[in-house]
DNA sequence: TCAGTATGGGTAG
DNA sequence: TACCCCTACTGAT
């Protein structure tokens, strides 16, 4: 269930798995067997992931992309004995014995350099990137119109975003998500990056999206909380907002179901 | 066994 | 905006 910071997980995994190995690369579904057949065998240079896509760099120049989709998932084992790979597995990458078995996938296939610079030069700035910053997201915004609720989740406005994190950080910077993109204020730019750096890093660390802390609803330190109240708003439309208890609303924005809190995030309160 | 659902995104109209 | 594709899982029948 991927998103930015599910998919830089995954290539944190594969760098400790595979880089520097011969990588030996099959399909049993067979829909990828002539890209198999071309990286089999190769050593793997480098694994990248910048939003919600994977690069793999082969020698002789041979460039994976992988990207997940909606139900497109990796699972990883580390054991050489591991269980087949189902029917549906596009991609079985392994080296010793350690394997990745990718089903599902929106896209894996090989690309050439020139169309990776393409695709990276696409996408937005990623908050998981170290070198990105708050400037050329804000200038993205700035131009665009539509409401923050939709841009958040347009890729080549900030890379990685998707259906959860864009609700959460609109509850977390307290914006209503009918605001024009371009009317957002600079501390609210500034608020929505900063979380999402903090939030996506978190992410990539503990394998799952968290946003509420214990403190930040009064409860003590340390208190294990249940996991409906992990997220503030995400898939929580009707529960009672944790913060101020009102109903959490649902509505559509980029064809997708967004959850917001219409007291937290009224934006007459924000003025 | 089947329908519904899902953290995504491309395309046709 | 609607529809489609991709797979795994859940609950209803």
């Amino acid at each position: 269930m991927p998103e930015g910071d599910t998919i830089h997980r995954h290539a944190r995994n594969h760098r400790d798995l595979f880089v520097g190995r011969n990588v030996a690369a099959s399909s049993p579904q067979g829909r990828f067997s002539a890209g198999a057949s071309h990286i089999n065998g190769k050593r793997l240079e480098a694994v990248e992931a910048v939003g919600k896509h994977l690069f793999y760099t082969f020698e002789k120049r041979l460039m994976l992309h992988v990207h997940l989709g909606l139900v497109g998932s990796f699972r990883t084992h580390r054991t050489i004995e591991r269980p087949a790979p189902s029917r549906g597995t596009r991609l079985v990458l392994s080296a010793g014995d350690a394997a990745a078995y990718l089903t599902g996938p929106m896209k894996c296939e090989l690309l050439d350099r020139i169309e990776v610079h393409r695709l990276k030069e696409w996408l937005g700035p990623d908050p998981l990137d170290p070198e990105a910053d708050v400037g050329e997201f804000a200038s993205n915004l700035a131009t665009r119109t539509g409401p923050i609720g939709a841009v958040l989740l347009d890729q080549d406005v900030i890379a990685g975003i998707g259906n959860v994190w864009r609700a959460e950080l609109l509850f977390l910077c307290h914006i209503d998500p009918d605001t024009p993109a371009n009317e957002l204020t600079s501390g609210q730019v500034d608020c929505l990056w900063t979380h999402a750096v903090t939030g996506l890093q978190h992410g990539v660390e503990v394998g799952q999206i968290e946003t509420v802390t214990p403190q930040a609803i009064g409860l003590p330190k340390g208190t294990q909380l249940r996991p409906s109240d992990k997220r503030y708003v995400y898939k929580r439309g009707g529960h009672g907002c944790l913060l101020c208890g009102a109903e959490i609303a649902v509505s559509r924005h980029g064809g997708r179901a967004l959850f917001y809190c219409p007291q937290c995030q009224d934006p007459l309160k924000a003025q």
